[in-house]
DNA sequence: ATCGAGTTGAACTGACGAGTTCAATCCTTT
DNA sequence: AAAGGATTGAACTCGTCAGTTCAACTCGAT
């Protein structure tokens, strides 16, 4: 109406001065769109919550879907930077005991898995998958696969070192983040309630246990003959069980 | 309480009037819901999709939310079912080969999860966890709890018998599902693509493998004494590590 | 044939949201 | 101080959807 009542509230909490409209807009947007989904999400909403006008989202990003596409790309950055921050200093040069070590690095993992904005973003993405599949391969890349590569990687240090036992650090890393992290969902309804500290932790050091069961050097001479596993010969779904290794069944040969 | 109380045959076994539109809905609503959200789902489009009038739905279910409860219960327990037929006759009385038996069962858990049906549920459920926690729990208890209950009772017996090295089946249980299908998700794009076979074959018996590595009995008396693993004292990370079992740093000679 | 419960199509209400427009206003630059 | 671009608030269009109402209709039961 008249500008007699402009600004009724003489604090303005960003001012108007244009700072970082667009680092507000896209914190907000995640905030929103992690709280009441994709479709739910509404522009006004956001622009309240990021205290901007609504035309000025349309002027930085052209509408919800973009939007959309870079508050998740954004989001997915951040948590996977956390993440690997996580990874850092794992292994210890010459770790004195391997269970700790491995301990250690399950638990900063799963903090970070624990995180609010870790679990919004993955249950946005489930949602929405199916709407946004560039989004998806986005986060995947971003996030999924470049901590999965890293956690490979020092694996491969211990592996070369002689701690463990691991003819393929991929598969080996996929694994280990499968044993720790897989009960999470479960024991956390989705990311919706606070996890059971003692239950997290009892997942985790089993989830270790098992994963030193499993590839804990056992044999001398097993650590040499490992480096050849290649798979040459076709693997048809009927064919009979070939002896592949010194894989299981065998252990003692 | 018990579900089988009145209408099940397509013959109306009361004086109920038509045919089964309640089961139509039913169908129609889970297909819609899971392919457009919650949101995004419009009862005209399930009321078309099964061929009934808008207000018939309102006639059977009272509005949106309780149709959709009902429709993800009725899709719950259909899975579960079909998942726990997975398990039946494992383990085999006498099994040759532990290793195929294992490829088995856990090869026949994954073609439930794969199942289009299966994913569209675990989209729907991470994407409205929040808004309907209820529906959470009932999932929870009627479909993954069971399912590892199921899975974990099997393996004690294969623990019982010997042939598996198992001190506590539920873990047991959970780690064997987080093993040989913890990379479903990124294989197949959370549900929305086809999975590669040979990935998830490889993925699979990968996993049997680790699971055999980590649980196959090792020694005789090994067996004896896991039986107790209590956690009186303090697991404080600085204490020295109690020796446990065999499980690290000592290659036994 | 009649009754009546269940069903149907259609139209309607009320609410909400995406996207747009525009004059007024703020901030920075010159 | 003046210019000029970014920002703002508010109102508006257009479409969608949940939920409701109602007269007409179907079909089995009596």
């Amino acid at each position: 109406m008249t500008p007699g009542d402009t600004n009724s509230a003489p604090d303005r909490p960003t001012g108007r001065g244009r700072i970082d409209k667009r680092r507000a807009i896209l914190d907000a947007a995640i905030r929103v769109f992690a709280r009441e989904g994709y479709v739910q999400a509404g522009l006004d909403a956001i622009a309240a919550e990021a205290g901007v006008a609504k035309p000025t989202i349309y002027n930085h990003f052209g509408g919800k879907e973009n939007l959309f596409r870079e508050a998740v790309l954004e989001a997915t950055q951040r948590s996977s930077a956390k993440t690997l921050a996580a990874l850092e200093g794992f292994p210890t040069p010459q770790p004195d005991d391997l269970r700790t070590e491995l301990e250690g690095v399950a638990t900063r993992l799963v903090e970070c898995f624990r995180d609010e904005n870790s679990w919004a973003l993955q249950r946005l993405l489930y949602a929405e998958t199916v709407r946004f599949p560039a989004v998806f391969d986005d986060w995947r890349a971003t996030g999924p696969a470049k901590v999965s590569d890293a956690l490979a990687g020092r694996l491969a240090r211990l592996a070369n070192s002689g701690r463990l036992s691991i003819a393929e650090p991929d598969r080996a890393a996929g694994q280990f983040l499968a044993l720790i992290a897989d009960g999470m969902p479960m024991l956390s309804a989705l990311g919706t309630r606070p996890i059971d500290d003692e239950a997290l932790h009892e997942a985790v050091t089993s989830g270790v246990e098992t994963f030193l069961k499993a590839f804990s050097p056992r044999d001398a001479e097993d650590q040499e003959e490992q480096e050849k596993q290649d798979e040459a010969s076709g693997r048809s779904a009927g064919a009979g069980r070939r002896p592949r290794s010194r894989s299981a069944a065998s252990p003692r040969h």
